[in-house]
DNA sequence: GTGAAAGCGCTAACAC
DNA sequence: GTGTTAGCGCTTTCAC
């Protein structure tokens, strides 16, 4: 035995009990002016009492645009991309987008098949933040054949020539390490991520910098390379630690490595900051709540999710050629002091 | 000056191309067997020289299904939140669904809207994770009207007569009491949510049953209700510990508030567990990393996410009457001990 | 102020 | 093995 399917309420049912027909329907729903107020009470009247709803299929079908924003993080679960979600919600809500969100979980397969089925859903932007797995960019390139504006923000390649938006990573290193450096360290290591994304290559750039600027010598046994998760955070504490020369400080280009190097740290009874100093980078919730607190760099991450909506709704709505200049938006991180670094 | 909108290419185009009629295209994208394979292999040609892509607007008006499953929660920056929809997005993907994702930051409001721009957007489901603020069910019970499958899980009301799928928070609390009674404490208070979820009312019911089991008094003095924020757990904490009696061990009916009394205990030079042990729920990410960590209740929530997906599969797939009891699905929860409760 | 008709891109029943 | 035709629900141009 079967479930009857009960059909739903169209504009044609509404029609039908009104005499009228489904244009009428059509346009008394969306107020047009051409309409009485008679007609368009009734059919509002109708359209409550029986539940019905648009079907956004069918005017997405009609109108070629489905009011729809396909984001792809690498996973939601960091308070960075929650928070970057939660602020393209915010302003694509408000203008009448809904966000259909879709994790890679950093896999390189699981994000093409994220953006087929965003292609498929036939959304009207798709906002990447792209997967550490991925190194070829084919699939993101191809993107510029479909007809809609592409978007990256954090982990992005600016060579793709699609609009950008990023947080000032290069300086966000430079004064981490700088912190660093006026707490009285002077053997500063790094743990860095993969070279081919570019938010690792920055923040690299800023901690080379930092040493130049401030004349300690750059040693390449203290530059570790890594996932930059947890257990990589600690493996690579182990590593620097078993130096000749060990360091005084550790500039970790991520949080949950910074969290692991932490942990090596304490379990071998080295103090925090006395004999190594902290930093990480992103502010993940987490930070502030370990012992001891760790220093890190703010991304503001909610507001950047702002912009690259607001981006979104700007390309679609100037369509100017002079305007299309591709856009490359760095915002300003911000050093938040804490325990793990504060020898003074 | 304006951009060129260069059409997408459907399957006319490639009809036109072949000089067959859009239906012979069709059937031999969708592999159908009575095509024939020279000319499905023609038509893939084609469509893969010029890119083109299934319009999944037309298909899903058509059919009737978006294959697309709405997903309602809080927020997604809670681990638990964010495993669950990993693990419906595992499940979901695998047969060839989308997921959309919509947070309603715990508001009432904020929920209503997700639910009708997922109705708009047709999805074929909607799986949804009541928020705080929601007291007034109708815009849920208005669901039934829609003819989906609606499934509630972890913040739920069973007496909707939606399907749910929720942990045992009864069992999970008992055994959180349980472990501190058999490490020596007697007096047991606990942080409790707004009665009105289900979740906070069982944790409660276990927490008072396993007093009562073990024989210790119920103080009502030692039960303490708020939205269990961080701040809360330091408020509640501070009333607590300001009583003549201040109790030894604290059950919190969440990770953030127990966070929250771990700081306020700390601050106050107060030693856990040795004067008060801590134990909180959801084993949130942060809870094996603060100090001393935290002991919690596990809510297999990956797992979670899994077991929802595969009940809306069935549900879609059999629509028996016979199988249409409303099921409502308990997974056990675990307890994870952890420093904050071993007084032993 | 309202109706008629066409069409968005795709699918499927029915023909041959 | 392929074509014809109709229709999913809505919008919109053109009529009157």
């Amino acid at each position: 035995m079967i479930i009857e399917t009960s059909k739903k309420y169209t504009i044609n049912d509404i029609a039908k009990e009104l005499n009228v027909t489904a244009s009428t329907v059509s346009r008394a729903l969306n107020d047009n002016p051409r309409i009485s107020n008679k007609t368009k009470e009734a059919v509002k009247r109708i359209a409550a009492a029986t539940n019905y709803q648009v079907n956004g299929i069918a005017s997405a079908l009609q109108s070629g645009r489905t009011y729809t924003i396909g984001v792809i993080v690498p996973t939601t679960d960091r308070s960075f991309f929650s928070s970057v979600i939660r602020g393209i919600e915010e302003v694509a809500n408000k203008s009448g987008y809904n966000v259909m969100i879709c994790q890679s979980n950093d896999n390189y397969e699981a994000e093409k098949e994220d953006i087929n089925a965003l292609l498929k859903a036939r959304v009207d932007c798709i906002i990447l933040s792209v997967a550490k797995q991925t190194i070829d960019y084919k699939h993101i390139i191809d993107l510029k054949k479909q007809n809609i504006p592409i978007i990256l923000f954090d982990r992005v390649n600016e060579r793709l020539g699609f609009p950008t938006v990023t947080i000032d990573d290069y300086n966000g290193a430079f004064k981490a390490v700088e912190h660093l450096v006026q707490q009285g360290c002077k053997r500063i290591a790094t743990l860095t991520g993969i070279k081919h994304l570019n938010i690792f290559r920055e923040r690299l750039r800023g901690y080379k910098d930092a040493l130049e600027y401030y004349k300690l010598p750059y040693n390449e046994d203290y530059v570790v390379c890594s996932d930059l998760r947890i257990d990589d955070g600690k493996t690579s504490t182990k590593q620097l630690m078993s130096l000749p020369h060990p360091p005084d400080a550790i500039f970790c280009a991520s949080d949950n490595s910074a969290l692991g190097a932490m942990q090596w740290l304490k379990e071998n009874n080295i103090k925090i900051p006395q004999e190594v100093a902290l930093v990480g980078f992103a502010n993940e919730f987490f930070t502030a709540y370990v012992e001891p607190a760790l220093t890190t760099i703010d991304q503001c991450s909610q507001e950047m999710g702002q912009i690259v909506a607001q981006l979104f709704l700007e390309l679609t709505n100037n369509k100017d050629l002079t305007n299309n200049t591709t856009k490359n938006i760095t915002l300003s991180s911000k050093l938040i002091v804490r325990a793990s670094s504060l020898r003074k």
